[in-house]
RNA sequence: GGCCUUAUCGUCUAUCGGUUAGGACAUUGCCUUUUCAAGGCAAGAAGCCGGGUUCGACUCCCGGUAAGGUCACCA
């Protein structure tokens, strides 16, 4: 294999811009990205914007910040623009005229639009047999494409002919593809044979599908399938990348946390599976879990600090306690942003109003148990130097006494009168967290209901 | 419909003729000083069907079946 592949790996990555940056495509980005970056070669970015009424620079826009922020470093500075070669396809029309391996042909119109002279391919019709890295040698009878058009005109190149041009322009040796691609390389070949451009190494890659195993579409997942929703929703770009590559590729190892950097290392494209890969929703949140739990401090503190901070106001040694308890409970930095929303986390900074039965432990039938319990509570931590008040030592004092009262009467009631919940965090961390005078006043506040 | 491609737990996958068919997500159960969360442990869960080839097939071949893709003066 290694033999086939030229000195200088040339791929590229050519989106159109003519809607959102579909996680599909970002996935092809990458691959390719990881593929190029592996052997040593470049991949450049092309904008395919000929379809003037479609292409908008907002899309094209969302499509490089979507790379950029995924940590595909490639050059955006000056991208090859279909839409500025119109030349250059000319040339290569007027080429394939005079060679006569294309020719204007005379055609009835049908409908609206439709012109009476378009430039046909002159197609030998053979059958062309070619080497996809991901699916091996494949072969397809070009007869049945006929004398298929390649341009509406000298200056109205379609599609495949661009392509084709393109390609050839920009010295592409690798085509690494979605697997709808190919069914258009046996004419792009040809087109390649008619313009004397050499032929690239072709990989289709299977699709990311929808739960029907249907393609992947806006139709069925909305707005799932756009890269920037994940953006919004606080998804990490890693998260992303790990998850992007799982669909379709493994290493072959059991590891499944993977840095871009290993992902390249790893890479390889023969190993990208044949079939399409249903996109595991569960599993991504799964990945930016894992990516979560992995971010520096300072960065999991300025994140969550930047959420908490809309709707609480508190102190530095506050949002310390409260990061790792945060972190465990939310798989996505959106998640948080909700849960801020709902109040599923006022209890650290805002003091509850609890429901009299709810602070009552579900075996307990009488309320002076709850409130006895309680009261001998206060008892215990008012003689608690504000300094003990760490999980531990809380822990080391009260428990002896919850035993003595039963752990669910007296912790329950503890817990709910701090949070007011009925689930939060336990209460030996909420009363260190909340501190001497804070809990102190929520559990009396708790005993006065009852 | 023609053509093309694909086919291992629910999902993503490992295996490249000989394995108790491995891992991850999800699910279920248990433990973690009785709510959650996190963590730990454990369990259930797969080779589409039918023929070959072979001493031996998930693996190779053929045929079904199913699923998907593709058949533009779109890209």
């Amino acid at each position: 294999m290694s033999e086939d592949i030229p000195q200088k790996i040339v791929a590229r990555f050519p989106p159109s811009p003519t809607g959102w940056f579909h996680i599909g495509n970002a996935r092809t980005a990458l691959f390719n990205y990881f593929f190029t970056k592996k052997n040593g070669g470049v991949l450049k970015f092309r904008l395919e914007d000929t379809d003037k009424e479609r292409s908008k620079s907002e899309y094209a826009d969302d499509i490089v910040d979507g790379l950029k922020w995924l940590g595909v470093q490639i050059d955006y500075s000056s991208p090859y623009k279909q839409s500025e070669h119109g030349d250059t396809y000319k040339k290569y029309i007027e080429i394939m005229l005079k060679n006569n391996t294309a020719y204007v042909s005379k055609e009835e119109v049908k409908e609206e639009g439709q012109r009476a002279e378009v430039i046909r391919l002159r197609n030998p019709g053979k059958k062309i047999k070619y080497q996809d890295m991901i699916r091996g040698e494949i072969e397809v009878d070009t007869t049945e494409l006929g004398d298929f058009i390649i341009a509406k005109s000298l200056t109205e190149p379609i599609y495949h002919l661009a392509v084709v041009v393109d390609d050839f322009e920009m010295g592409v040796t690798h085509i690494i593809r979605g697997e709808d691609g190919i069914y258009n390389t046996p004419r792009q070949i040809l087109i390649q044979e008619a313009i004397s451009a050499p032929r690239p190494v072709y990989a289709h890659m299977p699709f990311i599908l929808n739960e029907d195993r249907s393609k992947l579409s806006k139709r069925k997942q909305g707005e799932l399938v756009s890269l920037s929703y994940y953006r919004k929703q606080g998804y990490l770009p890693e998260a992303m990348v790990n998850f992007l590559s799982f669909c379709g590729w493994n290493p072959g190892t059991d590891q499944e946390i993977m840095s871009m950097d290993e992902l390249i290392e790893n890479f390889d494209i023969m190993k990208v599976q044949k079939s399409g890969a249903i996109f595991n929703k569960e599993k991504l949140l799964w990945f930016n879990k894992e990516y979560i739990k992995r971010l520096p401090l300072d960065t999991l503190k300025k994140e969550i600090a930047e959420k908490l901070s809309k709707k609480y106001s508190y102190t530095d040694e506050l949002l310390n306690k409260v990061i790792t308890i945060i972190t465990e409970r939310i798989n996505t930095f959106g998640e948080l942003e909700k849960y801020v929303a709902e109040g599923e986390f006022d209890y650290f900074f805002l003091a509850p109003v609890p429901v009299k039965e709810m602070i009552i432990w579900k075996k307990d039938t009488d309320f002076s148990i709850p409130k006895n319990n309680l009261l001998n509570v206060v008892k215990i931590i008012e003689n608690i130097p504000d300094a003990d008040f760490s999980e531990e030592r809380l822990k080391s004092i009260l428990m002896p006494a919850a035993e003595a009262a039963g752990k669910g009467s007296m912790l329950w009631p503890i817990r709910v009168s701090l949070s007011g919940k009925e689930k939060s965090p336990d209460p030996f961390t909420l009363l260190s967290i909340l501190g001497k005078t804070e809990s102190l006043s929520r559990i009396k506040t708790a005993i006065n209901l009852l």
